[in-house]
RNA sequence: GGGAGCAUAGCUCAGCCGGUUAGAGCACCUGCUUUACACGCAGGGGGUCACAGGUUCGAGUCCUGUUGUUCCCACCA
């Protein structure tokens, strides 16, 4: 048997019994219908990325759920990967281009995505090592990356037969608009932001006339693109201006004064100046009023069609054309606004809402069944308050924009025909115009949204649009559990999408979780500098004393603030499980795991308390209360086994007599392991390094079957009486701590009980746990209690002769004082017990709980009272 | 403009279906080299569960409102 440290060191240990569960292929899972199934997809981590503790939080309930349901006999599956991540590792290597001081232009598409293969095949591994060091139990050999060849296929196919089905399509529309990322984005990836702004009156004048309209607006650069100026059909003060023109200042263009439900009367001056290319009601009015649509703005938000403000950035052009309104005296005021701006979710710039030929996915209908599955229950939201979140989204989804002006991702599968126009949309590369059969046919240049891949990553990864046994055993996956933040990016987007193509749920339940915030409660950022780096924390405290950090004391879906100061704790919590283990073997001479052949009332309570404890954990678990199923094991270990049974275990071990020291020694071999199964889902690497130490059959603790609630070793009468004794126990050590007497001093103890078996059953026990001499137990009171301390319980009182630390007085003020409170107490519970209602309408078990206490009261008050009365 | 969360000990948080005298970790106080552990042991102090109503035999827990706070969504230029 190993001979275990004083302290538990993680770093010893990790490293070694990671290694050994690989070549033990304990990860790996195969579809097997003697199982039941089992699943979870990873939320594909970006190759770019670092691991956060967001990442930590995140895997570990995964690990949690999955080591979990394997030891419970499931065929668990873990498919892990990672996230091409479109626009964040495209700026990445272009970055470490510009170092080199060239452009991707200069490199040219293909030698650029060549280049970010090897960035990728060089980094982007990193961060799944680091998934490892938490003790994540995916399944490696299914790792999978969402632009491997498997993916790849899977998005051609979904993309194509979408299009044929008429859900994507291609056309000008509104869009949000990067300049620094140069591309589309979607409408999840902008961020919207309340920002101090202005609002600028501009007086634009009626044609061949003095009349002037005022319209407001925050962006007046826009104006170089207005086309009309639209009021209200029904306001009378512009009714005689409608189909009319005013003369657009600077540009000098005549545009038209149309009328249009859209304008609010109310807001402004109900003159709204219409700009179809830069904003999204503005599009809507232009295309009610076949309006025509100048764009003002190029890729990089520079002015084009705007005369001498041609080249100006769109802020200097802003700043420009205040000044010129102002010089020509048609800046009417300056008003001081906040107004909400949208900004790049990724580099945070101002986006531009412009109008763009891109790709859509029509979301109408593909909301409908994924609405009508969380309705009817098919999958379900852990917290239930998520749901609201998503289907608040979905009821007002606008199509999705799909397509991104960059070069690594996938490239859409869309051939442009040069001659006819005609869009060749395919499964295999075409080599001529599906229409009119030209030759002449070039690539679709963009790729899509990175969030298209992964919203087939639940069935992709069990290689669809291949029918697999992986994909009929595994799918729907059981869970998925992302944080909230992309409920929208990612879970709803599964959702629809494994609607349409697999026809049911991509998963059954999404367990959202929330975010790792700082100590002080705001987001960890690389700005803010506030982020930990978890491999500092797993270096310092241990993988382990993180999982458990990141696990308890939070509750699904709300943040966490991280404190390192709690990994203490948890790491203190790993160490207090090996040394009760070294405990266990330094005692240990069997080398069978097994019950002994009798149990002493001692073993019967922890029986009961470990069965207790795992009745409690699993439902916990199963419920996804993953925080308070931690704290059942955390306080099991702490409080019923270390503190009290280890302590109970001594006198037997100690005693002399052989079969008592075995049957001790099997109890807590027994009870440790049973421990070690139960913790192991939370802290795999210590658990798992003291089974390995300890006597076992099996060669991995990862893969026993996880302990269930077993009537036959609950035992809760024995352990109610046993409560009694351990009662008697702390009212003793309470005592003497008050009176501060050292455990050297050990006086004889009278324990008077009307039930003295109880108490002759745990003799030993008090007589150590309380420091007492020798103990007596008996029916009736000693004969000089006027001179000695007593304690009492409402089963016990226990005499104490510590005469020279008597001082009568006081002692009649504590007991005086302990017998008000119980008075007090019982009165309480005998008017619940004697209003008739209270009987009457509480549950049964309500009412004899209540009684039970009533009763206890009364036999502390009598013993008190007998206290209290021997001291006379 | 909608919607959601949170408000419990000095701090950070648990408290699931309403049912003991409201818990934990850290911090604090008093003892303790009790041969697993001072990353420990024993004992202890500390809470009007934001506020006001209501439902109920019974409310930290359910309902309504108020206040404070955080977040999400939204095309009033």
């Amino acid at each position: 048997m190993a001979e275990l440290e004083k302290v538990y060191d993680p770093k010893k240990t990790e490293d070694r019994i990671y290694k050994m569960w690989l070549d033990g292929g304990y990860f790996h899972a195969e579809p097997d219908s003697s199982k039941l199934p089992f699943s979870i997809v990873i939320p594909p981590p970006n190759v770019t990325g670092q691991l956060h503790l967001g990442h930590a939080l995140d895997n570990t309930i995964q690990d949690v759920l999955t080591r979990y349901k394997r030891m419970r006999g499931y065929a668990a599956v873990w498919v892990p990967g990672t996230d091409h991540a479109g626009i964040a590792t495209q700026a990445r290597v272009e970055k470490e281009l510009r170092g080199e001081g060239v452009s991707r232009h200069d490199l040219g598409r293909e030698a650029f995505v060549e280049r970010v293969w090897e960035w990728k095949t060089e980094y982007g591994g990193r961060i799944i090592e680091q998934l490892k060091l938490l003790g994540s139990s995916c399944d490696w050999e299914r790792e999978r990356f969402t632009m491997d060849e498997g993916c790849s296929r899977a998005v051609r196919e979904f993309f194509v037969s979408l299009y044929e089905k008429g859900l994507i399509y291609k056309g000008e529309r509104i869009i949000n608009w990067c300049p620094r990322c140069v591309t589309a984005l979607s409408d999840v990836e902008v961020e919207h932001e309340e920002q101090a702004g202005h609002f600028w009156h501009i007086k634009y004048r009626v044609t061949n006339s003095d009349e002037f309209v005022v319209v407001a607006t925050t962006r007046p650069e826009t104006m170089l693109g207005d086309t009309a100026v639209a009021v209200h059909p029904d306001d009378a003060r512009y009714s005689h201006l409608i189909g009319k023109t005013v003369i657009l200042p600077l540009m000098n263009r005549e545009i038209p004064v149309i009328a249009d439900e859209y304008v609010d009367r109310e807001f402004g001056t109900g003159c709204v100046k219409i700009t179809p290319c830069h904003d999204p009601n503005d599009f809507e009015v232009g295309n009610r009023h076949d309006l025509e649509r100048i764009l003002v703005m190029d890729n990089d938000a520079k002015i084009i069609n705007g005369g001498k403000y041609d080249g100006l950035d769109r802020y200097d052009a802003r700043r420009a054309i205040i000044e010129d309104l102002q010089a020509l005296g048609q800046l009417v005021k300056i008003e001081e606004h906040t107004h909400s701006v949208g900004k790049c979710e990724r580099c945070g710039t101002v986006v531009e809402p412009i109008t763009s030929n891109q790709w859509f996915v029509k979301m109408q209908p593909l909301a409908e069944p994924a609405m009508d599955v969380v309705r009817d229950g098919r999958m379900k939201f852990v917290p239930e308050r998520f749901a609201k979140t998503y289907m608040n989204w979905m009821e007002n989804v606008r199509d999705w924009c799909v397509s991104r002006q960059l070069w690594w991702g996938h490239q859409i599968p869309a051939w442009h025909c040069e001659k006819c126009g005609h869009i060749t949309v395919a499964r295999d590369d075409p080599d001529k115009c599906e229409k009119c059969g030209s030759a002449d046919i070039k690539r679709d240049p963009d790729v899509l949204d990175t969030w298209f891949s992964s919203a087939l990553w639940p069935f992709s990864v069990f290689g669809w649009p291949d029918r697999t046994p992986e994909l009929d055993f595994w799918y729907p996956t059981t869970v998925v559990t992302p944080g909230y933040e992309i409920i929208f990016f990612w879970v709803a987007r599964m959702i629809f999408s494994g609607m349409e193509f697999m026809g049911d749920v991509p998963f059954r339940t999404a367990f959202i979780h929330g975010i790792v915030r700082d100590d002080k409660g705001r987001k960890m950022s690389k700005s803010l500098g506030n982020g930990i780096d978890p491999q500092d924390i797993i270096d310092q405290y241990g993988a382990d004393a993180l999982r458990m950090n990141m696990i308890s004391g939070n509750s699904p879906g709300s943040d966490m603030r991280f404190y390192p100061e709690r990994c203490e704790a948890m790491r203190n919590f790993a160490n207090k499980i090996w040394n009760a283990a070294r405990f266990v073997m330094m005692n240990l001479t069997t080398d069978k795991n097994e019950l002994p052949a009798a149990l002493e009332p001692e073993d019967k309570w922890i029986l009961s308390r470990l069965a207790a404890a795992t009745r409690e954990i699993s439902e916990n678990l199963d419920k996804y209360e993953l925080g308070l199923a931690s704290a059942k094991i955390y306080d099991f270990i702490w409080d019923d086994f270390c503190d009290w049974y280890i302590e109970l275990s001594k006198p037997r071990l100690n005693s002399g007599d052989a079969d008592a020291a075995a049957s001790a020694q099997k109890m807590l071999l027994y009870v440790l392991t049973e421990i070690l199964k139960l913790l192991h889902p939370f802290m795999p690497f210590i658990t798992e390094e003291i089974w390995q130490a300890l006597p076992h059959e099996g060669d991995a603790l990862m893969i026993q079957t996880y302990p269930e609630y077993t009537a036959a070793l609950d035992f809760p009468r024995e352990a109610a009486d046993f409560e009694r004794v351990m009662a008697a126990i702390r009212a003793v050590r309470a005592r003497r701590a008050e009176m501060s007497v050292p455990p050297s001093k050990r006086p004889s103890l009278t324990i008077v009980s009307d039930n003295p078996e109880i108490f002759e059953a745990g003799l030993v026990y008090i007589a150590r746990l309380a420091y007492a001499g020798d103990v007596i137990v008996s029916r009736s009171a000693p004969a000089d209690t006027d001179s000695m301390v007593s304690a009492a319980t409402d089963s016990a009182r226990i005499y104490m002769p510590l005469r020279e630390l008597v001082d009568t007085e006081k002692e009649r003020a504590r007991i005086t004082k302990e017998l008000e409170k119980a008075r007090a107490d019982l009165e309480r519970l005998e008017s619940k017990l004697s209003n008739a209602e209270f009987t009457a309408k509480a549950p049964e078990r309500v009412v004899a709980a209540e009684r039970e206490r009533a009763d206890k009261a009364r036999a502390l008050i009598a013993n008190l009272e007998a206290s209290l009365k021997g001291l006379d």
